[in-house]
DNA sequence: TCGTGTCAAGATCTT
DNA sequence: AAGATCTTGACACGA
């Protein structure tokens, strides 16, 4: 069984690089000139963009194939009352060189839109900002090369609402009305809170969108499951678009903060999931979600290899 | 230049 | 009904 290990938007040892700059929308309210408006957004952004293709180059480098962009590489972007222009072909260069190096090396590069976008919200506007968040997503994918198959959108159920089933099925109709080069992308995640496996697994299979695992969110929100009576399914639910699995995992930060996250990945925790994945024997990859990012990467690899049973490939793959 | 408070978002819990 | 809380990296601003 083959796992790559990824992290999510920034390298913390390349400095001066990051790739989610922005300018406050109250900073932005309040100036005057259009031109000095366009100005700081096209500059953020640029900066951002250059950012992302200097980390993926770091990736390359560190034989790192599994990254999660920044949801916010385009600043204020999803604000309705900001000024609208073309980030598709401003920097027409810079994607060309992101999309090259992205094909080159085979990297595995997704996005996760914030929290805030949820299609399954029974407010009307909130549903109309999320699909602009979406159409925005799908539109940096596209600038990066990413078809449908390879850059997928990460989701959230959202909230309760008062009643699950009633969400769940209000998430089915809009699904089904979405642009297939948006519906195509979105893969869903458990959450820490309200729909664990049990509450997606079905859906998942029903419309056919990979279940991404998240292992401590259902560690904090599992409905007494374990989670080794849904892995199969879990996989399987990526086998349809003949894709390889993806999970997240994290480390609860401490014993009040459970859902936090921590700096780095316990070796414990991962390597109790590692087991019960092995009975499944299937290849797949992991986000790694910690506040260190690619540094815990690292550190965990450097835990991995000490530990007999783990056979080291690369920087950021193992075997066992 | 440093540290501290503020910012964005939606849902939900608390007052 | 209004406010606090959650979460996150980074802005904004005063010292």
């Amino acid at each position: 069984m083959i796992i790559r290990l990824g992290y999510v938007a920034m390298a913390i040892d390349l400095k001066k690089c990051s790739p989610s700059k922005t300018i406050t929308y109250k900073t932005y309210k309040k100036i005057k000139d259009e031109e000095v408006k366009l100005y700081k957004l096209k500059k953020v952004a640029k900066q951002n963009i250059i950012n992302t293709k200097r980390i993926l180059l770091y990736n390359v480098a560190h034989n790192i194939q599994v990254y999660r962009i920044s949801s916010k590489l385009i600043p204020l972007v999803t604000h309705d009352d900001v000024l609208d222009w073309d980030y598709v072909n401003e920097f027409k260069d810079i994607y060309r060189d992101i999309k090259r190096i992205i094909k080159e090396n085979n990297l595995r590069v997704s996005a996760h839109p914030d929290h805030y976008t949820i299609i399954s919200s029974p407010k009307e506007d909130v549903v109309k900002s999320s699909l602009q968040i979406l159409d925005y997503h799908k539109n940096i994918m596209e600038t990066f090369g990413l078809d449908c198959d390879h850059g997928k959108l990460v989701l959230h159920m959202g909230g309760k609402y008062g009643d699950k089933n009633k969400t769940l099925n209000r998430f089915k109709e809009i699904f089904s009305k979405l642009n297939p080069d948006i519906k195509k992308r979105i893969i869903l995640e458990n959450d820490d809170k309200i729909y664990g496996v049990s509450d997606l697994i079905n859906i998942c299979e029903d419309l056919s969108i990979p279940l991404v695992l998240d292992v401590h969110h259902h560690w904090c929100n599992n409905n007494g499951d374990n989670i080794e009576d849904y892995l199969q399914r879990i996989f399987d639910s990526w086998s349809k678009e003949k894709l390889k699995p993806k999970i997240h995992i994290s480390s609860p930060k401490s014993e009040t903060k459970k859902r936090a996250h921590a700096e780095e990945i316990e070796f414990d925790f991962f390597n109790d999931f590692i087991k019960k994945a092995k009975i499944i024997d299937k290849d797949f990859d992991i986000m790694i979600e910690a506040k260190n990012k690619n540094l815990a990467l690292f550190n965990l690899m450097n835990e991995i290899k000490k530990h007999k049973e783990y056979k080291i490939i690369n920087e950021s793959t193992f075997e066992i």
